[in-house]
DNA sequence: ACTACATATCGATAAATACCGATATTTGCA
DNA sequence: TGCAAATATCGGTATTTATCGATATGTAGT
């Protein structure tokens, strides 16, 4: 990882709701009900689910998830009209390797 | 740590110079003069040093290590009149543990 | 093909952050 | 005491980010 990915991931991360959808997708079972139509969280959580429980705007929320892929830290999987968010635990791992 | 610390702590680091800063406290003798006045870097390093290395005007880079102190990420040590700064590495590995 | 729903993108405005020069404060030394 | 060096703070402007509503796009089912 350099310092540009990091920084980027970083400024993902220095938002309260952002900081807390990672929390969140740490656990989805756990934070979220279960998908109309999938029966598991192997691809994370939908789109919607996060956004309402957010209590920001679909807009906003799209906008997050949509940068949070592109630095890295989550990754989307399609599913009919679906988009499923997941941590990217690589990733994190490796950004949090990198700060020490 | 809770979210709104580890937001704070992401707020420092979400700047090129800032998290190049924590890269280069990692290795004060690797990336910085030995001091006029002390022969160690215990302390870590002084402010001035730090500023000259950053290309920055003074009053930015005093902004960024005050700002860095305060959410934690540096400890600062007066000696004199000078300020040192070292990496507080207990919060670091708390906030890497936050994020995994 | 049409409708409904999920998500993404766009455009605008408000708020926050970045950064500088100038100035204030602190400290050590002549 | 007075000066010089190191650092911190202040005030202003430029840039970036946040956030929304509106709209576009994409997909599934009737």
């Amino acid at each position: 990882m350099d310092v540009k990915e990091a920084v980027e991931i970083s400024k993902c991360l220095s938002n309260q709701t952002r900081m807390q959808i990672m929390e969140w997708l740490r656990e989805p079972e756990k934070n979220f009900p279960p998908h109309i139509s999938i029966d598991h969280f192997d691809d994370g959580v939908c789109a919607t689910y996060i956004h309402e429980k957010s209590k920001l705007s679909q807009s906003t929320v799209s906008n997050y998830l949509t940068n949070m892929e592109k630095c890295g830290l989550l990754v989307m999987t399609k599913h009919g009209k679906w988009s499923y968010y997941k941590r990217n635990e690589a990733i994190i791992t490796d950004f949090a390797k990198y700060l020490l």
